[in-house]
Order: structure tokens, then sequence, then C-alpha cells
RNA sequence: GGGGGUGUGCCCGAGUGGCUAAAGGGGACGGGCUGUAAACCCGUUGGCUAUGCCUACGAUGGUUCGAAUCCAUCCGCCCCCA
């Protein structure tokens, strides 16, 4: 989908949209307006090798660059990861091995052509340009930067407030970033709004080196399915782009409300002016909120695995969530069950539970139904009869069907 | 180099010799309610077929009938001065 002619005022109308800051304000147009492809780019650490709607949030704004005509520069910070990105962190972040960054860039790319145009991308690594680099080129570049600027960091003046360390090694980390923008000559790099010092700091280190400067694009942070956090898979309210399409779904339908439609704008490709028709009615009540939620739920799953499994995933839904009926795929764990079945022990061999412990406290909380009928507290033994082929359910939603081992 | 502080359960954080498996909060899980895996309300929250036993308060070793609480050494983290 080659659409290389738009004007440029189109263009703009489709890359600023969702966007958080753009620095400076009139530069892209600029770039744009000599009508050669844009070098875009978006650096990042490989760490986290489950991407997932956060991440996609970048790349997605990446593709619609493609789209428009313009090359990709995707830097895997191989050698960054060895510092750590101070960013949005409150500690110092512990450095990877050399084989786990390998495994992760690899699980990263393969995830992130997912939504990237491969054709139109260019793959780098920073070490490939980190790793030469002497003493003596390390001190001239960081001598481009001040300490006082580089303090002024809310996260570093945060830190430092809160007697939180920072090693010394972390201040070299925009520097690094910037010099990326030097090796590759950027003409715009992405990231999410905690980035903006790094970015800016690609800006004056171009600048310093003759070129002309990058232009700063920044995209908001998603929240997570907690509505509070960002999304991280450490805070474990994440939507992963390789969750299965019933997953998926269910996580798009427990965010907040009023998250829908930041999530419209940032992970859908509905275009703007229908989010914004949309947003006004649900403010005005027009819309139904749980219409709206499961449109959205039913386009991330689509966008992720196709029409087809996005209806599934709905009508699974409806069936475990809406109306409570046991899912027609309940897995069958062989188990050897005694004749006199101790039913806490059970839970924790078909891994309903974590601890017999557990299993107890479940069914004393009313939370263990055999055959769909709930336990009565206290009542662990039961007979084998009763229980082996039978649904043993935890909660509204877990289920597993215990069976004799062949 | 000198001085000071700190290390508790998934996380934060009370607790200064027995009443402590350890207050409180968060999170998580279960129940109710709901358009919802939201909000709200209620309950549970170390392991073990268990009126008890085991493991646990940075580590190790002591004092004591008895230690998260006292002592010694060590390790980690932080602050101030230089």
């Amino acid at each position: 989908m080659r659409r290389d002619v738009l004007p440029v005022s189109e263009q703009l109308r489709i890359l600023t949209s969702g966007i958080a800051d753009l620095v400076p304000e009139a530069d892209l147009a600029k770039k744009l307006e000599r009508n050669r492809p844009l070098r875009v780019k978006l650096g990042v650490d490989p760490t986290a090798p489950d991407l997932h709607l956060g991440h996609a949030v970048p790349l997605r704004k990446l593709r619609q660059f493609q789209d428009l005509g313009h090359t990709v520069v995707l830097i895997i910070g191989d050698f960054t990861a060895l510092i750590g990105d101070p960013s949005g962190r409150n500690t110092t972040r512990p450095p990877l091995s050399r084989e786990a960054i390998d495994a992760n860039a690899q699980t990263y790319v393969d995830q992130a052509f997912r939504i990237l145009d491969p054709e139109r991308t260019e793959l780098r690594r920073n070490s490939d340009w980190l790793e030469p680099l002497g003493f003596a080129d390390i001190l001239r570049l960081t001598s481009r930067f001040t300490v006082a600027r580089t303090l002024e960091r809310d996260d570093f003046q945060k830190r430092y407030r809160e007697g939180i360390g920072i090693s010394l090694h972390e201040f070299l980390y925009p520097v690094a970033q910037a010099y990326d923008s030097v090796a590759i000559e950027a003409d715009v790099e992405l990231g999410g709004t905690d980035q903006l010092f790094n970015l800016l700091a690609g800006r004056e280190l171009m600048e310093k080196s003759g070129m002309e400067p990058q232009v700063a694009l920044t995209l908001p942070l998603l929240e997570g399915t907690d509505g509070v956090q960002k999304m991280s898979k450490s805070y474990g309210n994440y939507i992963g782009l390789a969750d299965e399409p019933f997953d998926m779904f269910g996580k798009v339908m427990s965010i907040p409300d009023s998250l829908m439609v930041k999530y419209y704008r940032l992970c859908t490709d509905m275009p703007v002016d229908e989010v914004d028709a949309l947003e006004s009615g649900l403010a005005s009540g027009d819309v139904h909120p749980n219409a709206a939620k499961r449109d959205l739920a039913r386009r991330i799953v689509t966008l992720y695995h196709g029409a087809r499994a996005a209806a599934a995933a709905e009508d699974r839904f409806n069936a475990v969530f809406v109306k409570h009926e046991v899912p027609d795929d309940v897995p069958e764990v062989p188990v050897r069950l005694e004749d006199d079945v101790y039913l806490p022990g059970l839970l924790v061999a078909l891994g309903l539970a974590p601890s017999s412990g557990e299993g107890r406290r479940l069914i004393d909380g009313g939370g263990v139904k055999v055959a769909g009928v709930t336990v009565e507290p206290h009542a662990y033994n039961v007979a084998r009869a009763r229980v082996e082929g039978q649904i043993v359910q935890v909660g509204k939603r877990r289920h597993a069907r215990p069976v004799a081992p062949d």
C-alpha cells in the first residue's frame, strides 16, 4: 500500500494524529516538503521479548510513515542495553548478558514485523558504531553535554531527590542514543513521552556535529489493563501481541471505560474522525460503553489474529463471562486417583491451585465446583466416582477434567 | 577515608525478648453485584490431609528456657562530610 505522493498537509494529518509532542512543531513539514523519503528512527531495548500493545503504539506510527513512502530505521539497542535506559526507572537496571540480548533482539524483530513493512525497514544494531568508540571518542561526545542539562531530566531529579542512586554510567545513555541518530542520519526519531529528553539530546548532538537535527516525535504512553500504570510486563497489566485471541479479547474488555477512546486512537486503524465521533457518542450516552468496548476488542484481535479468530473469541467470551457456561474445550488432565479423593490435592494436580492450602481456602470460600455443584466448605474428601471425568471448576473461568491415566 | 542510616511475607510497611505465621495498606485470588475480567461491597492471602509439625523477618554464628526483636562478624543498599 504505497501512496508516496500524498500532499504534505495530508501526510501531516495522518502522522500527527494521536501523538503527544512534535519538537519542533514546524520542522516535520519542512522535511516532508523536500519530497524525499525520510529516515525515521526508533531505538528499542532488547529487554522485553514479549511485545505488547504499548510497544505497538510507536510501531504502528512507524508503519504509517512507511505507508507514506518513508524509511524506518529500527535500531536494536544491543550496546545500550549494557547500560540500561534510566528513563522512567527509579532504580538502576541490571545489565543483560550478550546471549540474552541476542535472543531478545531476534524475538523482538520477529514480532515487530507483524506491524512493520520489512521492505521499508532498515535494521541496525547500535553496537556497530558504539562498540568501536574509544575513550577519546567518549570524551569528545560527552563534552557536548553539560551536567546541569543532564540533571534536568525528570527521572534523574526525582531519583536524586528521593535518595535513590544514580550510577555515573547512566548519564551516558542519552549520549549513546543521541550518537545513534548521528550515525544513521535520522530525520525523525520516535519514542514514548518518557523518551523526550533522549530524543532532544539527539537533536543537540546532531546540530553540534554539523548535521540537520532530527525532529522529535513522541507518543503517549499506553496505560495497561489496570488503567493506572503504563503497560508493562513487569506490572502484569499488558496485552501481548502474541496473546491468544480469547485472552486478548478478554483483556481488552477488562480495561476501564475511561481508557477506551485512547485505545481506539493508539491501537486501532479507526480513522481520526470516526474516533472523535465515537468519543462524543460515549460522552452523550448515545453509544453504549459495552458495545464500544466489544467493538474495540474485536478490532484489536482482528488486527493480530484476523476477523475469524476475533469472532470466535467474542463467542467464547460471551459463553464464559456473560452466560457463565463451561467452555467445550476443557483441558483433560490425567491423574491417578485414590478411591477417596482429597479435593485440595486434586486442585493442585489439575493446576487449578498453587498449593493444597490455597485449594482448601478456595473450597471454603465457595469458589470450587465439581460437575456444576459448589463444594461445601470443609468437604475436602469426596468419592472417586464423583470427580473422575467430571468438570472441576475454580472461580468463574478456570476448568479442568481429571481423567484416568492410560 | 570519616560519620550515620537501613535490609521484614508478592510489594510497601508496622513491629525492640514470649500474647508474632508477624498490625496496616497495595496487589492477587474467591464470593456478591454488573454491560464488563470496570466501580463498589464481603471474604481469603507461608507449606503440610494438620487441634499438630515444618519453613520464614539480608547471611552466619552467639546470648537466652524462649529472638524478627539482644550481641558479634559478614553481605547488600542509602545519606551526609571529605
